[in-house]
DNA sequence: CTCCATCGTTTACAGACGTAATCGATTACG
DNA sequence: CGTAATCGATTACGTCTGTAAACGATGGAG
């Protein structure tokens, strides 16, 4: 009944950094966000205040008021970004096919040895 | 010496629907690129060519000249668009390494029999 | 109680992107 | 030869993104 959850709507890749935060810790205020990605991206309190909002908005991340201030948290799941995200590259790149990339993977010395490893792994898994 | 190949523009989700029907077949005039991605994507002529244009600007497509009109071939290889797109996903969602993303498409059902089966080829190709 | 620091919100603005219409040149057809 | 079709180039314009400053409310310090 509620019109909640219609369609995910996409999430940039600036807001995709404050994501990563907030599924490392949470919950987090403005501030603390902007303490694990200002560095490294150097930004600026305002940008990531900015982020925030839009992915409030975009029903990425939830707020909870704390005083004067809110607290952020994900609400969607990494897993569903990160499936999402892997699925359109797959799609539109390899035709959905998931060999083809890992193929590529391979010719270009994109795996390493522990890849391989653990694919094997993984590989002997699914075939139990 | 000369300042040809800067490091290459980022190439659009719409313009690679282009590039696409360039490496499929090439060379090709707009109207015939027109033929192959008009009718999936819903496009006119015109945003073709404004797509052609975008791309020869970025040094994606090359043209020869042929009577009033221009032939398109794409400059930039697939593999090289392909490689840097993948690399780009693999280091934003999964630190750089393959394995978890690998793990991500089977976790989600993602990978079909033939996809099991192809990869464990490769696999085996590795390690000799 | 007053004032300053800090919040979230609003507004800003340039560049990329998606999608196209218009325009001046040219060529092919009649 | 004239004109209609077609070509590439130019211009358009709304949305999204990246990046932030300005602003008004509020809460904490003194």
């Amino acid at each position: 009944m509620s019109d909640e959850s219609v369609q995910p709507e996409r999430i940039s890749e600036a807001e995709h950094a404050v994501m990563e935060a907030l599924w490392e810790r949470s919950p987090l205020t403005a501030q603390e966000v902007c303490e694990e990605v200002c560095g490294p991206r150097g930004w600026s309190l305002a940008t990531v205040k900015t982020l925030l909002s839009r992915l409030v908005a975009k029903q990425a991340v939830a707020t909870e008021p704390d005083g004067k201030r809110f607290l952020y948290s994900p609400k969607m799941a990494r897993e569903a970004y990160v499936g999402t995200e892997s699925r359109r590259l797959v799609d539109r790149l390899f035709g959905g096919r998931a060999a083809p990339l890992f193929a590529h993977l391979a010719q270009n010395e994109a795996l390493t040895e522990d890849d391989i490893a653990e694919i094997e792994a993984l590989l002997k898994e699914l075939k139990s």
